[in-house]
DNA sequence: TGCTGTATGTTGCATCTGCAACGAAAAAGG
DNA sequence: CCTTTTTCGTTGCAGATGCAACATACAGCA
């Protein structure tokens, strides 16, 4: 296993090499290579190990008891998946995790990080540290698109998505990191329906768009 | 302040005497009341604290540009908000937080627990692998909310709502948590359509109801 | 018991949305 | 330059949903 690769990794930020080493011994780290459309990790696993992507992709899906599969989300490079799962007890992990093209896995055993002990080893406290910011920044992503879906009308979730974005991007012009699919999944509707919306609002005279680039006026 | 209460909190779990007063005091901890209605935290407050609430509640809120308000959550006794935004550096809060009745409150800086440093107070680290595990808490509840919300259709809703508490309670038959009004803001609908929704369903023989209580058949 | 306020079910209606199908435009690849 | 693939806009239509208004059931309380 290659450290060095390793320490680009948010996860391991601030590790030693020593530290590195002492950290995948003591968190079982197992790296696995899967081809596209393998399973990763199954619903109801209770191993309590997390993902890291070293390179290439997963996907996180949910197939219910009818059969029908829900992708819920893309898990890219230096990325992790189930780490929420692998870290409190008894929470059996309620997704499919399959891989969404050839890639490589590094998997960790995290739930040891939150037992109560004397000392606590370097490596342990800056993990510890890294998994909490890496933890809160999912977290503000979860609750900012649970805010965009939140209105009920498709035009009331493109202005809470593209208000945002003008706020962050500090302009009224800006481009999208999304395509009209990928915005249509984002908001949870119909890219078709998402199209038709856009176009009344241009008629409209409330924005400018033309493919990723946007306009508010 | 009264310590002996403070460590009934999860946050402060582990805690001994001292390093509870060593972790106040380097948090820089204040505890404020505020009366209904209050302003606790507003958008774009920038000052790096996070909030637990010792008593009452606080509702989490946004208003958009044209003023209209939209209630995002509601925070009780022991629980935290705005602890993400505390954490990482460069992110302003996005919502306003006010009281939604007579409420006392406990602020913290904890934007020092990601710093890099030699030594790693005992307190310190105790802290830390507690915000984790309720940020992964907080965002196991995100993650399963956002896939209740996923389908188009409020039976689509219903039905992965309903299937969850059931394997939760792992009986078919159970009561869940919520009353219509609440159910019906949780799946992100109308209270009416919902009722609608939900006697068509019963009508099909797909499940049985009475106010709280569900039935899967 | 009777009163009152709250929770829930019902319904009409205008509108919105999902879906499918199609064609144009742009991008990718030879 | 041409072909193939992908992306995007448009539209018809059936069905779902939001909304408002009202009826009913139920619980708390004097």
């Amino acid at each position: 296993m290659n450290t060095a690769i390793l320490r680009q990794f948010p996860l391991f930020r601030g590790l030693t090499d020593g530290e590195l080493d002492e950290a995948l011994a003591s968190l079982g780290a197992r790296e696995a290579e899967f081809n596209k459309g393998e399973t990763v990790l199954a619903a109801g696993d209770a191993s309590r190990r997390m993902g890291l992507v070293l390179g290439g992709s997963v996907t996180i899906e949910s197939v219910d008891v009818w059969g029908s599969r829900t992708i819920l989300g893309h898990v890219g490079r230096g990325d992790l998946f189930a780490e929420s799962y692998a870290l409190l007890e008894g929470e059996p992990l309620p997704v499919d995790v399959a891989a969404n093209e050839n890639c490589r896995v590094l998997f960790l055993r995290i739930g040891s990080l939150t037992e109560a002990r004397e000392t606590v080893p370097g490596w342990m406290a800056k993990m510890t540290v890294n998994l909490l910011c890496l933890s809160a920044r999912k977290n503000l992503h979860l609750a900012r698109r649970s805010f965009h879906i939140a209105p009920k009308t498709i035009r009331g979730r493109v202005m809470a998505y593209l208000n945002f974005v003008s706020l962050q991007k500090r302009s009224r012009s800006f481009e999208i990191p999304f395509d009209r699919q990928q915005l249509a999944d984002y908001l949870n509707t119909d890219r078709a329906a998402l199209s038709r919306e856009l176009g009344k609002m241009q008629r409209e005279g409330i924005i400018r768009t033309r493919k990723k680039r946007f306009e508010i006026v």
